[in-house]
DNA sequence: CTCGGGTTCTGAACCGTTACGGTTCCTGCA
DNA sequence: TGCAGGAACCGTAACGGTTCAGAACCCGAG
């Protein structure tokens, strides 16, 4: 029967003709797939487990091309990819027990999400990205540190020393407003904590006191959180010359209420983004680009391969500051405190 | 040791305790999720097929709105949402009959697909979308026809009567450049053919001989197909006064390129868009908004409501017409033929 | 002491497939 | 005619969980 279906090579095509005639008569529907799986041991899909709010995957540009890249990467094997429902609200961890997929792909979920503690439960391989490195755990993401660091480069080699940091979420509680010391080190989300601690440590170096930097925390991820993030930032520190952004959507949120406040970018206020998403780059943003689809890409691959458990892989992604249109030198009023 | 993990209230918390302690001792990893799904008859999956190539689907922002609902419909259910891998290269049916789901969505996908039919042999139920409605299968998607004759009325309204149409693939196979009316009417991507029959029918009424009409077809949908279209559409007819395309992107391309020509919108040349993406409606360009969103919520609702299959539901969704800046009377010398 | 009723626990059947080993049958060759 | 070898076919045992029937046990009432 099973042979009729799926190895046409191991009997007379006569006889498989006959059985498949005969199973259309009664009604079989085709071997069941999930009898198949257990069987076999393999559910030929893979599960992708990613941040807690659903909607921001679709909606950030940049999660939608890393779904594009790991989707690619599971049909180029013919591997389905499933969503894993993991609302934040109830912590329904069953979904992660149920889900019939032969492994995980974990992006950027914070380091204390029930979910991912699940998913390592699970005796299946598991890829993490945009996240620590976890022991034993194939890794794909960015070199952030390094990365932002080229940014505050390119900030503090133009004369800026007084800042303003515009960043997303930090833990899985809301805080819309001012992020302290305190909060920035306790951060959950791994990136935005790595982008801070590098600028806290860049600017530092450079003589700059951190803790006198507004550093402006919001729990949306839109242009609107960028523009009442950039106000609030400029309330906090009116003499700001610059403020850095921890992603492209904050930054041209924070481009518009520049804008509309009528201060000219860059020769009033440096803007910088991180992402390098296209709307970015249409909008000459000074950011860092980074290789989305790429990534997901790498990170399919890198759970599609079979690998050996012993030693696990971690790919590093290459980033790439974008100077563009939005940062320049501090305006002269600035620059005369530190100039000649 | 099912009861241990999935009923407490059944066995004593003893006994529990003792299970759970010893099958952890033994590296039990838990209940598989696969033999659970076999036996209790539900894969807690969705299945998603779409359009032949997967990149459109994240790279159309109308394409991710509604994969946005869908997810958002199946979390609400706890459902995991599968992308079943369909390349269009390989005909790898097989991926379909391995699929481990509940129930299908199929989105956009060419009538003569042949995933579709391997679909459609799957004993569960179906949801189509954004095609042609199927004996016996719910049904979601907007009135095609409805939404593009308010575009078509509304031209006609302001005086046009000599245009060119822009539009998506219409068949499986390539053919960048005018769509002859056989291939029009032998289209088997439903969604343009309704739109382009819609048209005609509503510019027939009008006067307009639809075979003169240039159509031209672009099987990439990009900014740059966009352009190009409204290009060769100009050339072949160089005193058109509207250019009618059936999607935002599109026409997005044909603004581009009016631009570059010199030619002023809508005063030189009227310009249409269809579906209300965001960057649509912030370049002003007049279109048909559908709500995307919506449109994937209810597919999956429609499938995860336990229906009785007797009788098949159908949603239809409301469009809008929005009157944007990119469309006016037809330039004055041309109106000089059909004015007082 | 026995019986009935309730609770806790155990064991076996079943879900539908694939893998594998065994059996039959046929062909070719000595 | 006998036999080896291979192709074609068939039967059966897992795979790992859920479910359900019934065994075992406990307790209080008659």
């Amino acid at each position: 029967m099973s042979n009729a279906y799926n190895r046409p090579d191991q009997l007379s095509p006569e006889l498989r003709k006959r059985v498949l005639e005969t199973a259309r008569r009664l009604g079989y529907p085709g071997p069941d797939p999930v009898a198949r799986s257990l069987r076999t041991r393999k559910a030929g899909a893979v599960g992708l487990l990613l941040t807690e709010n659903l909607s921001y995957a679709f909606r950030d540009p940049g999660a939608v091309g890393f779904l594009e890249g790991l989707a690619l990467a599971c049909e180029d094997a013919g591997q389905g990819l499933t969503l894993i429902p993991a609302s934040p609200e109830r912590e329904d961890v069953a979904s992660v027990h149920r889900a019939g997929v032969d492994g995980f792909v974990v992006y950027s979920v914070p380091e204390d999400d029930p979910h991912l503690a699940a998913v390592l439960e699970r005796p299946v391989p598991v890829v993490v990205c945009d996240q620590p490195r976890l022991d034993n755990l194939d890794w794909v993401g960015p070199d952030d540190r390094k990365a932002i660091k080229a940014v505050a480069d390119h900030l503090i080699g133009l004369g800026h020393r007084r800042i303003g940091v515009l960043c997303m979420r930090l833990a899985r509680g809301r805080n819309d407003g001012p992020a302290t010391v305190q909060r920035q080190a306790n951060a959950s989300f791994h990136v935005q904590k790595a982008r801070l601690t590098a600028l806290a440590e860049e600017f530092s170096e450079a003589g700059v006191d951190w803790t006198t930097v507004p550093v402006v925390e919001r729990f949306d991820h839109t242009l609107d959180s960028g523009a009442s993030a950039a106000a609030q930032a400029l309330e906090i520190d009116p003499e700001i010359t610059a403020l850095v952004c921890t992603s492209d959507i904050l930054a041209l949120g924070a481009l518009r209420e520049a804008g509309n406040r009528g201060l000219r970018v860059p020769e009033d206020l440096t803007i910088t983004g991180f992402d390098g998403i296209p709307d970015a780059e249409r909008a000459g943003l000074t950011t860092v680009r980074q290789p989305w689809l790429e990534k997901g890409r790498a990170a399919g691959r890198l759970l599609l391969e079979t690998a050996e458990p012993s030693r696990p892989r971690h790919i590093q992604l290459e980033t790439q500051l974008i100077t563009g249109t939005t940062s320049g030198p501090p305006r002269s009023g600035e620059e005369f405190w530190f100039g000649p």
